[in-house]
DNA sequence: GAGGAACCGGACCGTGGTCCGGTTTCATTT
DNA sequence: AAATGAAACCGGACCACGGTCCGGTTCCTC
């Protein structure tokens, strides 16, 4: 398992305002010419795959033989299947996090923390939705989400935005609790019952937030 | 696909208080003779390789074949994997459904309903990190985990009790995500982390819980 | 252009899950 | 009690897919 989260799945240029410190860019040590382009070509292939037949769908082998290529190359790039999911989130992802990180308010860096924190919620719920079945392709092996990049910098911004807030609390470990009821399974399990819309998912975000966030 | 959720997985018989009114009985048709016959002898071979081996080197083949018994029957018995799963769980599970239905305080019906929620997240995560492979194992997939009587019966649970507090909160909602702060893939992870100890973890639900409970 | 590292392909394996012809069990009838 | 018919069950061959491996090839560096 070469390359687990391969090329940008976290930082990009942040140019308006610096918000985070993790994840440091520390490029992979470049890629061969005929691995990038096997690489874009495998990439491009999965996303036809991927909205033709459903990402849940998509087979390696399948992916493998519709670029003219061995499997073993796609999981040499890719890992496994959740890592080439989580490549083909990667723009999403950026977007979301573009969104959070340097886009205008109440989202970004233009608002106070607390109405960020606030719309943070429903921003990655309808984001995720919007994505659906890619995201829960990509988070079957959910060690793996836990690990990722993405998964750390959603962490890090909430807890910075809890630490603004001066919330009295366990940041590190709120944040987690926070994302927790954000996790798509949970989201799609709940839309999926009787009488939960999202509507009401978002005031139970606003909720939590406001209970979370009172000063001790 | 049949029988999903085999015998006993949620209530049993609550002789000192009733608690909850969720998941009816609903014994399913009965077994026939030889299949409650493999039925058990299945349940005692996974059980056994699931301790020597680990729950997560047990394999669908190894079962039926230490067992004397074809694939197509574990399979049909208990569906897939996670089924297998839950079902070894469903013991473990049981005594700890007992512990909060009907166990002593502070978990049980004789303690205020503050005390019982205080004590329900603590309780859940040392028992499941008790058994950690096999819930780790059984939660793999986790829509199915959702649809489990047992998460069901601990949403309502937890619901119960913070309809008793008179918590102005959304219950149905709040439990599940108390719930989530519970999951066993995200305490795994933040005990692999660094700095995070499970004293840590409870302090964290205890003040979860006490901020949620607040009266508006 | 030569050497070596990185990469490629596709045969190969293990495992989860399906399928269907043959067998067993059980309720009913005689 | 014995027979009987059908539903439930059994076994294991079969399939699909994820993942590994290694001999041969391609690309970059010097």
């Amino acid at each position: 398992m070469t390359e687990p989260f391969p090329p940008s799945a976290a930082v990009h240029d942040v140019s308006r305002r610096v918000d985070l410190t993790l994840c440091a860019p520390e490029e992979q040590p470049r890629l061969r010419a005929d691995a990038a382009r096997n690489r874009t070509r495998l990439l491009e292939v999965a996303a036809k795959l991927a909205t033709e037949r459903g990402a849940a769908n998509v087979t390696m082998e399948a992916v493998a033989c519709a670029a003219q290529v061995g499997k073993g190359t796609v999981f040499r790039r890719f890992g496994d299947r959740a890592g080439l999911m989580l490549a083909l989130l990667d723009h999403h992802e950026q977007q979301l996090q573009a969104a959070f990180l340097t886009g205008p308010p109440p989202l970004g860096p233009d608002a106070p923390a607390a109405e960020r924190l606030r719309a943070f919620g429903p921003a990655v719920m309808r984001h995720e939705q919007a994505n659906r079945d890619l995201y829960l392709a990509a988070n079957a092996d959910l060690r793996r989400h836990f690990g990722s990049p993405a998964y750390h910098l959603r962490v890090g911004h909430v807890a910075l935005l809890l630490r603004q807030l001066r919330a009295d609390v366990d940041t590190a470990l709120v944040a987690h609790t926070l994302l927790g009821s954000l996790e798509i399974t949970l989201v799609e399990h709940l839309l999926a019952q009787r009488e939960m819309t999202m509507e009401r998912l978002e005031a139970g975000w606003y909720e939590l937030v406001a209970r979370l966030c009172v000063e001790a």
